[in-house]
DNA sequence: AATGAATGAGGATTCATTCAT
DNA sequence: GATGAATGAATCCTCATTCAT
C-alpha cells in the first residue's frame, strides 16, 4: 500500500542520519549506504529523493544552521534589555547542544566544504552574517563602535568554540563563555 | 641522476605534493596516485617511502606546523620589546604565506582530522600550546593577567583566521590582524 | 530476467565458479575477479554476496565437503551387509568424482590452508571424523579393534588418494582402492 | 671489498629463509622481500643469485628432500638386519624433525605445487621412488610380495603424516607411527 | 659483489549511482 | 513508493623484477 506524503518524513530521517553519520564518522568520509540503513531505508531510496550525496550534505547543513538559529532565538526571547541579549547570544553559541559530537563534526565540515562548495559557502556566511547583525543590534545601545565590537566578538566565539570542542572536549563551555563574556564588557565599557 | 640518497629528497617533495594536492582539493580527498604524480614519481614509490597514505598526511601536518613556527621565530627575531613581541605574534599569524590556499586547506583539514585522528589532535594541541606560550611569554610584562589575556587573544587569532581565511578571501590580512591589536591594547592596558 | 531472489543462484554460481577456479589454477591463486567472469558477474557483484574472498573459498571448501558426503551417503545406501559397507565407503573415496582436477586441487589446498585457516582446520577435522566414524561403524562387527582398524584405513585412504591424484593421475582408481581393501580384509580378518 | 666465493654461502641462506618463510606463512604466500631480509641481503642479491622466486623456490624443495634423505640414511645405517631397516624407515619418517612447523608446510606446499609445477612433481616423485624402493628393499626377505606391501606402507605413511601434521599436532608422532608399524608386521607375516 | 631506487602490473575492496520490478 | 540487483570506476596497496651505481 503506499504511503502518501512519505517525502517530508523520509527527507527529514536522512537528514538526520546524515548528521548523525558525519558526527559518528567524524568527518565527511561517510557512505550514502550508513546514512540509508540509519534512516531505515535503501540508498535507492535515498538517491530517490535527493538526487545525489552532496544534495544531502546541504540539507543537513541546512538544518544545522536551522537548529543553531532555533538555539539563539529562544536564548533571545528571554532577555529583556541590550546587555542580556548580548550575553544571551554569546551564551547560546556555546549552548550544550553544541557541543555534541554530531554538531561539532558538522561545524569542522562546513569549515573545510565552504572552500570548495559554494552552496556551503553561501551557508556559512549566512551563518556569519546573522551572528555579526544579532550582535551589532545588541551592542548599538552600548557603545560606540557596535560593528567594530560585534565583529570582534563574533571571530572571538568562533576561536573558543573550536578550541573548546576539539582540543578541549572537557572544559565547562560555559565557562569558555565567559571569557567572551569578559571581552564583551571590555569592548562595551 | 643520482642513485643514492634520494630519500630525503623524495620524502620532501612527497610532503610539497601532498600540501598542493590538499590545497588544490580543498580537503582530504586526494589520492596517493595525485600526490605522486605531482612530485613526479610512481605511486609505489610514494608508498614506499612513507608507508601509506596515513603517514603522508601526518608528513605533511608536520611540514605545515613547521612552516608556521618558522614564521612566528623570524617574526620575534625582529621584536625588541615587550609589546613588540606580542604584535610580532599576531601578526605572524597573519602573515601572507598563511593565506595560500594550499594553508588554507591544510588548515582546515587539521580541524577535521583532530577529531578522529589522535596524531593530528597532538599535532593541533601542540600548536595551540606554543602560540599560548609564545603570547603569554610577552605579555607578562605588559599585564596582571597574562594568561588569561593570552588565551582571549589565541582563541581570537584563530577565529579571525577562519574568517579571513574563508569568507572574506579578499580582506587585506593585515587589517584583519589589526582587530586582534586592538584587543591587545585593550587587554594589556 | 528475473530482478528476485538472485542471491541463492549467485551465490551458487560463485561457489560453483571457486571450485573450478581453483581447479584451473591448481592452488589458491585465483582472483575474485576471474571467479566472478567466470560466474558471469561483476567482481563488485561477487564481494556483495560474499563480503571478501575468504569466504568464498570457505563456502567453496564446504560445498567440497557437501559433494563427497554425498557420493558416501550414496554408496553407502547399497550396501547390504557390513563388509558391503566398509567396502563401500572405501570405494567411494575412489571415485571418479573425486579425481576431477578440481577437486583434487581443493582438497590439497585444504590441507594447506587448515595450517593457517582455523576454517578450513575445522572442514578438514570434520571430514576425517565422519570417515573414522563411518569405518569404525561399518567395521564394528567385523572385527575386535574396529576404531584401531578405522585409524588405519581412515589414514591409508588419504595417502593412497594423494599418490593417486598427484604422482599417478592415470592409474584406475578403483585398482587404487584395491590397496585399502585388501588391507581391510588383513585387519578385518 | 668484494668478496670471493659467497655465492654458496648466500646461495644457502636463501634457501634456508625460503623454507623458514614458507613455514611461518603456512603457504607459499611468502615475498622475495621477507626472504631476502630474513637471509640478511636485499631482494635484487637474491634475485641476482637465483634468478626468481620460482627457482628459490625450487631450491627449498630440494634441500627439503635432502634432508628427509639424510634422515632416512642416518636411522638406515643403525639397522642390523632387514626388520630393523623396516622399521627404521617408517620412524625417520615420524621424526621429530619432519614435524617442525616449516617442514610440514614445505611438504603441504609440496603437494599443491605438484599439480602445476614439473619441478615440484619431478621431486615429488623421486620422494615416493626412494620411499617405495626403500621400503622393497627391507621387505624382499620379510614376505612374498614386497612391492605390494611397501606400497600400502608408503601410502599409509603419508596418509598418517598428513593427519598427525595438521590434526593432531600434539600427538606423539612415535605413536602414529606404531599404527604403520602394525600393518607391517601383519603384511610381512 | 651488492644495493638502493624505481616501477608496471595487478588485486582486493568500496561506493555512488542506475535500473527493472 | 520502494528496493534488490548490478556495475564501472576508482583507490590503496603489494610485489616481483630491473637497473644504475
Amino acid at each position: 500500500m503506499p504511503k502518501l506524503g512519505m517525502e517530508p518524513i523520509r527527507r527529514a530521517a536522512l537528514v538526520k542520519a546524515t548528521i548523525a553519520e558525519i558526527g559518528a564518522a567524524g568527518s565527511l568520509d561517510v557512505t550514502v549506504s550508513r546514512i540509508a540503513k540509519r534512516a531505515g531505508m535503501s540508498p535507492a531510496l535515498a538517491h530517490h529523493y535527493f538526487g545525489g550525496k552532496d544534495q544531502m550534505f546541504e540539507a543537513a547543513m541546512r538544518q544545522i544552521l536551522r537548529d543553531y538559529s532555533a538555539e539563539v532565538r529562544v536564548a533571545l526571547a528571554g532577555a529583556r534589555d541590550p546587555a542580556a541579549r548580548a550575553q544571551a547570544i554569546i551564551r547560546a553559541n556555546f549552548a550544550q547542544s553544541c557541543f555534541d559530537p554530531a554538531a561539532v563534526s558538522a561545524w569542522m565540515t562546513f569549515y573545510v566544504q565552504a572552500q570548495t562548495n559554494p552552496a556551503a559557502l553561501r551557508l556559512l556566511r549566512a551563518y556569519q552574517r546573522r551572528l555579526r547583525s544579532n550582535l551589532t543590534h545588541a551592542l548599538r545601545p552600548l557603545c560606540t563602535d557596535p560593528r567594530g565590537v560585534a565583529d570582534t566578538l563574533a571571530a572571538l566565539i568562533d576561536g573558543l568554540y573550536i578550541r573548546a570542542a576539539l582540543t578541549a572536549p572537557d572544559a565547562d563551555p560555559q565557562g569558555t563563555a565567559l571569557i567572551a563574556l569578559t571581552v564583551l564588557t571590555k569592548g562595551a565599557a
